[in-house]
DNA sequence: CTGAAAGCGCTTACAG
DNA sequence: CTGAAAGCGCTTACAG
């Protein structure tokens, strides 16, 4: 009985293939798979027999399989900081229904800010054959890629370059949100600003505090060494940071947020400081610190004052990163580029704050 | 030539195979096998032998043949509302987290809250044999999975119990939450208290309706019928109901949200209507309204007032759900459970605001 | 319209 | 220590 089921084999708790199928309605391996994939050539009657041994049977047909013998998976993979953090949501989110527009699924991880984990978490996508890669770098050497992308998996990174390779890169303009932002913060008449931002191997953080820079001599204003910090956004350094830049005589009267965690914790930490002032004697000396942050986030807009902030969008991000890549699944002969989309500053109070004495 | 690739075959760029690594080595298909897997039995002069073709070939072995023997996926699916949702990122860190664990990967998709595209997607993910499914359900029946479940595919609901069939499922405690909640108001004063929730379809909100009604009975409160509002999470019709529960002779003096999204709306209605009453005349007839909600969300401790809420932790729910599912996957027979985890109130401000007149 | 054979790239079971 | 054969469940290329 070549078709019976070894009752004992835990593979795929014994389902039915096609060969049972095929075997129960009487007809050959190839007819089933006709039918299954609803291809022409079956006369009704034959038909009708397989569907009726597939609905006895239960039969659903192994992917996995098809897969191997398809050369292809009908899989993207991506690879994200942190499946957790709500700014990667909506991009989440957009890479999955481009995804499902291509008939493709989505297998995604975290690197965790761990450029092992996502050189070991990319290279498991490879081997499970993924038809493409999108991934929002955590290392900066990328050169272990470069033999699967010339294999064929079609390769798109998001959010930050990739490291010491050539490949198609999709962000927001780090570097002109930041310098409008900053801008602002200088037209509202502040000349002590200060810049919070991540840790400087990551190019935002880097391209942010230039536009920062930039936006500073274009109105010919000095940069006190005390006034810029980059780092880990952990709340305790954050925190610390800022303390350090409000205090003594070069104190700023704002602050540039690099990130929407540094600008979620700085907005705690001038919340306490108001609430302090408040208990000991208002108005004396201290006036509030104006703050605009790269990142928008919700209820920004409901805290008191709302939170001015340079807006990027990731779920565009997203969608035109998986975009291009099934352009280049679809065959297109592209050079690797570098799509730039735009930010956008959203005026909400606490950057609208007029410096003290002003 | 057997081992040649042909040149214009597309299939995964011309990837080297176990095949040609032998052939380059000089060895049988097994003994490569061996070096890969790192199994015992292998002298180490061609041991080093097979290495040198891997690497000179960019040998990466591919999992997805692998996987069609071996039998097991390695990969767990996980099917929830939306990706975008901040509500669900832990617990999405969660499930990838367990199943890193177990060396596995995880696939997810959103249902979008249609109970079509969840079970296109859940049977997706059965065709491609997930050893796994984590289950959000958007869906009132689910009698379509099992023949997958029987098959073998481990299945766990989460957030929500399945419908019309007896399966695992990890959830919340939303009765006692809501009943707390509720309580936690009256024990402020209050005695018209409204309740706003997610569509009657949805478990979750049915069960803190239940809550919401047994507080109400437990102190011998009346409910008016107007003072109870159930459907879609949309804004609009969140805004309009909080608007008509809040005016009028029976006028509630404090509201009970049903999830999240409800609460963010309701914090934007109220804010709304202070500014109101502060552009008009303050302090006239009408008193700040008390809010408690079901579900944390960041920053609810910086609005003003802070938000009151009853807290779950959904990144508990995902390692519970995935930890079942993995001693499912050990071969554990264990009976379908309904695993309750408790709720915390988290008083902030909103929820002690007391009544009109009191 | 239908089906037997070969093959996708691995692992398993077995023999030397 | 090593490897040839068979097989995982499909699809492809071909012949009838």
């Amino acid at each position: 009985m070549p078709h019976s089921r070894r009752p004992s084999d835990p593979r795929y708790g014994n389902r039915p293939t096609m060969k049972d199928v095929a075997a129960r309605a009487g007809v050959g391996l190839k007819t089933v798979s006709r039918v299954v994939n609803g291809e022409a050539g079956v006369t009704p009657d034959t038909e009708r027999r397989v569907q009726e041994a597939i609905d006895a049977l239960g039969f659903r047909r192994n992917d996995s399989a098809r897969v191997l013998r398809k050369g292809r998976t009908a899989t993207v993979g991506l690879i994200l900081e942190d499946l957790a953090d709500p700014f990667y949501g909506p991009l989440n989110r957009a890479v999955e229904e481009v995804a499902r527009a291509h008939g493709a699924l989505l297998i995604n991880g975290s690197s965790a800010e761990d450029p092992d984990r996502e050189r070991e978490l990319a290279l498991a996508l490879c081997a499970r054959r993924v038809d493409g890669l999108i991934v929002i770098p955590a290392g900066e050497d990328h050169r272990y890629l470069e033999p699967e992308i010339r294999a064929g998996v079609a390769t798109v990174f998001v959010d930050r370059p990739a490291g010491r390779i050539d490949a198609d890169v999709v962000l927001s303009d780090s570097f002109g949100g930041a310098r409008h932002g900053v801008a602002h913060l200088i037209a509202g008449g502040h000349r002590r600003i200060g810049f919070i931002g991540d840790h400087p191997r990551i190019h935002t953080a880097t391209e942010r505090l230039r536009g920062y820079r930039a936006a500073m001599a274009d109105a010919g204003l000095p940069v006190a060494g005390s006034w810029v910090s980059l780092g880990s956004t952990a709340p305790g350094r954050v925190a610390a940071a800022a303390r350090s830049m409000l205090a003594g005589p070069d104190a700023v009267s704002a602050v540039f947020a690099g990130n929407n965690r540094v600008t979620v914790t700085l907005v705690r930490v001038l919340a306490d400081r108001e609430n302090a002032r408040g208990r000991e004697r208002r108005g004396e000396g201290e006036y509030p610190v104006a703050l605009v942050g790269f990142d928008d986030f919700e209820l920004a807009d409901l805290l008191r004052p709302g939170v001015t902030v340079v807006d990027q969008d990731p779920a565009a991000l997203g969608r035109v990163a998986t975009d291009r890549l099934f352009q280049r699944l679809a065959g297109a002969d592209l050079p690797p580029a570098r799509i730039e989309l735009p930010t956008r500053l959203i005026p909400r109070g606490s950057g609208e704050l007029p410096p003290a004495g002003g």
